[in-house]
DNA sequence: TTGCCCCCCGACCGATCGGTCGGGTAGGTT
DNA sequence: AACCTACCCGACCGATCGGTCGGGGGGCAA
């Protein structure tokens, strides 16, 4: 609360270099750009952060810390699965919907592992831990259908994958669907259609039957 | 016919550039290292491809042909939606279970819209036309199974994105699991069991029941 | 022999890359 | 006054970027 809402130029680094990152990934993007988008000198970005891949990493690493937090509130195992997977994907797509940086960004987090050069560095391990946290929630609620026996009896890690798949792909690639599908599928009425079927695709998908 | 089985230095180069593009992108890549990969000079690539962006091109428009050519002979409209699927799921995932590079290329190819900077050079045309075809190929299969009723009431445009989220990006994705999830799966040994689910999982999802 | 392609090469171009350096300015402490 | 820290800047660094240029060598037809 010291702070008041006046975004500090730290912020502003972060803000700008994750629209740049989702877009164009990151040796898309050169640190001349970001800074003139953020209103800076290049080398005051270096006063905030010690590298590009630092600051990649940090990008990242917030928008992961932001997942983590909309993911938390939901009910422990006490729960059934069936029902902690409607709440989990509710949260879900709501951030992907929000900011279509988020799944991109995220896309390219997973699939790209060779995409940083630097692996030693602090950040890379502080992103990878809250990636790590995430994967792992999901993971223990797909184990625990299992178990119950409400879901299939499908593989955990290759079922996370293709999870991770139908949601963060299909915000990710919002607009190409426009140029080659021949129809809009990302435009902002379409959002609520889209958040049910993914859901409704990932509920038969793993489930046996539901009610 | 008349050309043995020497590989010429165009596919040479196209060879390379495939490997190198699905690990690090376009813009990750430089055509340095490509000549020196593919045991050439710098300038010699230019005799071949009259620009970078025109070599990335010609690499999507070869994986597009090959994977075009495998999806071809599946059968046409006269055979229920529910077959049609099962075959060409299989040829689909034989594509991407061949070949790693394969996934990763189209997963770029497909969200990543800005990566390449020139877009009126003719080989993008004739990618984004291969690339059309395909994807139009599987749309048509989604109605024929809804107009059927063997598909749940779906839109098509948004399965296809469901259905290329978790096929594509499930290949693509190959060995990060096996650090952040704490087993390996995609070992040539689990290639099988992770065809199997992801088969089921799209059955599943996209089928009211099949008996 | 001459001329023509095809394929390849080293050298070079301007531009941009990530990163460093020294200095400058405002605010707070002592 | 002196000092320190936080923040920002222009200028510059070596390296690499995509791309151009002129030319060399081999095959082949006239």
């Amino acid at each position: 609360m010291t702070a008041p809402p006046s975004p500090s130029s730290r912020d502003k680094i972060l803000d700008v270099a994750e629209a740049r990152f989702a877009q164009r990934g990151y040796s898309g993007v050169g640190l001349r750009e970001l800074a003139e988008a953020a209103e800076l000198s290049k080398s005051s970005l270096f006063h905030h952060f010690p590298s590009k891949a630092a600051l990649y990493c940090s990008v990242l690493d917030r928008v992961l810390q932001r997942l983590a937090a909309r993911l938390a509130p939901a009910p422990g195992p006490q729960t059934t699965a069936a029902a902690r997977l409607e709440i989990l994907l509710d949260a879900l797509l709501d951030v992907l919907a929000e900011q279509a940086t988020t799944s991109r960004l995220l896309l390219r987090a997973l699939f790209e592992d060779d995409d940083l050069p630097e692996e030693g560095l602090p950040e890379a391990d502080a992103m990878n831990a809250t990636l790590t946290g995430i994967l792992a929630a999901v993971r223990g609620l797909i184990e625990q259908g299992v178990a119950e026996g409400s879901f299939r009896p499908v593989s955990p890690a290759h079922t996370l994958q293709s999870l991770i798949g139908i949601t963060i792909y299909h915000f990710a690639s919002g607009d190409f669907g426009e140029e080659l599908l021949g129809q809009p599928i990302f435009s902002a009425a379409a959002v609520q259609e889209r958040r049910e079927e993914v859901k409704a695709f990932v509920r038969h998908g793993l489930l046996i039957r539901d009610a």
